[in-house]
DNA sequence: TGTTTATGTGTTATCGATAACAAGATAGAT
DNA sequence: ATCTATCTTGTTATCGATAACACATAAACA
């Protein structure tokens, strides 16, 4: 392995030189630096960041932690950050927490080891206590992501989920519907879903609607639990004009299924999803959803970080805009 | 931010007790133990990775390289990675290389510049020589993903593209196709979508039916991109029996299109796509797609990683099956 | 000529951990 | 009682870089 001391031989400098020139600090000749930058390039030197960062005390890490790489929206949001964040030469390292506290707690651990300059973390899930008392003693600059609603960290970005709710609310109601459900899964953990259901229903109850809640807590959130579910709703015989569903994945697995059972949509029933992830890759059915736009959330997340003063993090709360996207589906 | 030391400190031990306690390794009496683990306990430790790194000289960290993160089919094989390689406490960091091979060096630099003890590297693109150089000379154990036809890195797992492009043709010609059209984007960059496209006109060829190409450089691989190209196709007055699309994204965009100009879909246009992306947000319409696994080739790649002697990868190819999705658009 | 001021370059200590070895304490063997 | 073996703990050097400072040398000024 080629260190900094081989490219100081081959230069004939000390190793002090060798690095002042490859970051271009202090005053160095230009023949010296002449020298030492062939003596890097014959060699291949690529410096150890490990050994830089822990010799100023700084990394270059931003560690992300997130529920799932697989989940639409945070691919987004971690793509765009990529984007922005690699113009300073920030990496980024990723950890699933799955939305649950405990594994959370573990991930946590596993990114702050690696002593992150910043922490980037996705809200909406009850931390352990323990999570907790790490992150303030740590006082690793944090970030929180996706949940607008309970602001932790020097830097909060996402939508408001009550928001969502309400949204979802006025536009049932707005088509004077009166029987609703909605179907949601995992329900226990993901605080943010939860918010939605609520002022979701919320809403409904105080316009005099009731909603049946169709939920399994041990399901994924996916397009085959919307099925599953959407069934079970259909199998108890309840009639229902609306349905909301906890992501646009279950709400497509739920059309799937009332097509299938010979219902209309949206003349029978109407459907809405959350998140907009399916408007890429729908064709003729375009499910109406509630929306917030990832990249440019991603964006607000690299803005703050790139113009931390030093690492220090200015206090910033931004809420992302939630739109309705409708489609055919209501 | 407490170390090591700290909590020698705290215990009333020397920092070599310490970390041998904390690591589980050498003679250490049960008081002692207990002694460190309370003292670590309390003062909330985590080991400075980075230091620990240095100084055995191995790193815990997983380096990815794939084109981008949003791209569905690589968020599957990076949330499939993570889960399994946790268990062994390595961490992964991602880059984007956006199939550009000047990105693609930077994005090598940097990852190698935090000494990763593997990198992973999505092949289908044309590494500079200096990439090439660097990672020769670095000697990193380095598995390649995605490309299957052409075997670089110890470990190589993916699927044939040129197998796909000939699944793609069987499937036309055995619907007995004489006239059809492969659209596609970013062809210069992407070394798989060529394959695929070449070894299909091949075979249609040798079949006596000519494909019409229908590319553009610079667009994006988007439903988008499906659109503009596919109402290109119609303006020039070609009348196709099929298309063959270079991803599931860029077909959706296409079906919306040729079902927006009255065509209907299979009767008078046969429509597929590759990479079964679609397959769960697609609800009447089925896109008839050719995808492997992208979880189980995440999987194998760990096993590799896994199994690994000391860091030392053993060789290994393995090409991932490719199924034919058969959808109601052939 | 002697002193100051730039301008380059090198020394030393340090970051937080671990490897390798050294050493003190205790116990058992002779 | 002496010696060796075992168990436990501590010392020192090191990983690859950088911060802070020290020291030459040459130019600038009185």
């Amino acid at each position: 392995m080629v260190t900094l001391a081989d490219v100081a031989r081959l230069a004939k400098v000390s190793t002090m030189t060798v690095s002042k020139v490859l970051r271009g600090t202090g005053a160095i000749s230009d023949e010296t630096k002449t020298r030492v930058f062939e003596a890097a390039d014959q060699l291949g030197y690529v410096p150890n960041r490990l050994a830089g960062s822990l010799s100023t005390r700084k990394s270059m890490l931003v560690a992300v932690l997130i529920p799932s790489i697989a989940d639409t929206i945070y691919a987004e949001i971690i793509s765009s950050l990529h984007g922005l964040l690699d113009q300073a030469s920030l990496s980024i390292f990723i950890a699933e927490s799955r939305m649950d506290p405990q594994i959370e707690e573990r991930q946590v651990q596993e990114l702050l080891s690696l002593r992150p300059a910043f922490l980037i973390r996705s809200g909406g899930i009850d931390s352990t206590k323990r999570t907790q008392a790490l992150l303030k003693r740590f006082k690793v600059p944090h970030i929180q992501i996706w949940d607008g609603d309970d602001p932790q960290g020097q830097v909060n970005v996402g939508p408001s989920h009550i928001e969502a709710g309400k949204l979802a609310a006025a536009h049932f109601l707005g088509l004077g519907l009166n029987r609703v459900a909605y179907v949601g899964a995992e329900t226990q953990l993901d605080i943010c879903a939860s918010r939605r259901m609520e002022s979701f229903m919320a809403d409904m109850n105080a316009a005099g609607v009731e909603v049946s809640v169709i939920t399994e807590p041990h399901l994924p959130r996916q397009a085959e639990s919307g099925e599953i579910l959407t069934r079970q709703l259909l199998e108890g015989g309840l009639s229902v004009e609306g349905i909301f569903y906890l992501n646009d994945a279950m709400a497509i697995g739920g059309l799937r299924t009332l097509l299938n059972a010979g219902y209309r949509v949206p003349e029978d029933v109407r459907v809405m999803g959350f998140n907009g992830t399916s408007r890429e890759q729908t064709i003729n059915t375009r499910l109406t959803t509630i929306s917030t736009d990832g990249r440019r959330l991603g964006e607000a997340v690299a803005k703050a970080i790139l113009e931390s003063d030093n690492g220090e993090l200015a206090e910033f709360r931004q809420l992302c805009p939630l739109t309705l996207d409708l489609g055919n589906t209501t």
